[in-house]
DNA sequence: AAGAAGATTCGCT
DNA sequence: GCGAATCTTCTTA
């Protein structure tokens, strides 16, 4: 998924982001919401592999994930950060306050941007719609690998992966310095 | 029925 | 670097 873009269509406007990081949460994942089976909320994990799953978190903020099985299986790819593209207006003017670097850097801030809220949740992100993923560019980036960020479970997984070098990229820096994958 | 924890962000020290 | 903000969901009594 990295360096696929996620497309935001509203009656605002059009946003496009590059995706530059995203993080795993596998079958038998204790940190997954998956985890203990399919509730109405984590329903969306169940469901075929590119629908999204969306989520209130902190009680601030949205976070946006597709699922990555087929149905009935729960688990998914949380997309932590994002290269804006295009309408970077509209995402300075949800996010006022934001440096251009920050406005997709981190999942709350890319759901921010992007205007991703819980009625999205369910949707197909492979065909054109009010969210979805759009093909990728070309040159396939060069991709490096670490431990997930901000989990009190299973925390040692490699399971978060991100372009390497890029300056979108959240988290601690002595995490996005390690050498690219093979 | 009540309480704690949570895949985060921002502002202040 | 630390803690508050703020609410939904699941767990436990």
């Amino acid at each position: 998924m990295i360096g696929t873009s996620l497309v935001s269509e509203s009656a605002d406007g059009r946003v496009v982001a590059r995706i530059v990081e995203t993080e795993g949460y596998v079958p038998g994942d204790a940190a997954s919401h998956a985890f203990r089976g399919e509730t109405a909320r984590n329903g969306s994990l169940f469901r075929r592999r590119g629908t999204a799953y969306v989520y209130f978190i902190y009680g601030c903020y949205f976070c946006v994930n597709v699922s990555s099985e087929r149905e009935g299986v729960g688990a998914g790819v949380l997309v932590r950060a994002a290269e804006p593209v295009e309408g970077m207006e509209l995402m300075h003017a949800r996010r006022p306050h934001s440096t251009a670097r920050d406005l997709c850097r981190g999942p709350g801030r890319l759901a921010t941007a992007l205007a991703v809220t819980r009625l999205h949740d369910g949707l197909d992100l492979c065909a054109p719609g009010p969210l979805w993923l759009a093909a990728a560019a070309k040159p396939a980036p060069a991709v490096s690998e670490s431990v997930r960020i901000g989990l009190t479970k299973e925390a040692d997984r490699v399971l978060r992966f991100f372009e390497t070098g890029s300056p979108f990229v959240s988290g601690p820096r002595a995490l996005n310095v390690r050498p690219p994958r093979p």
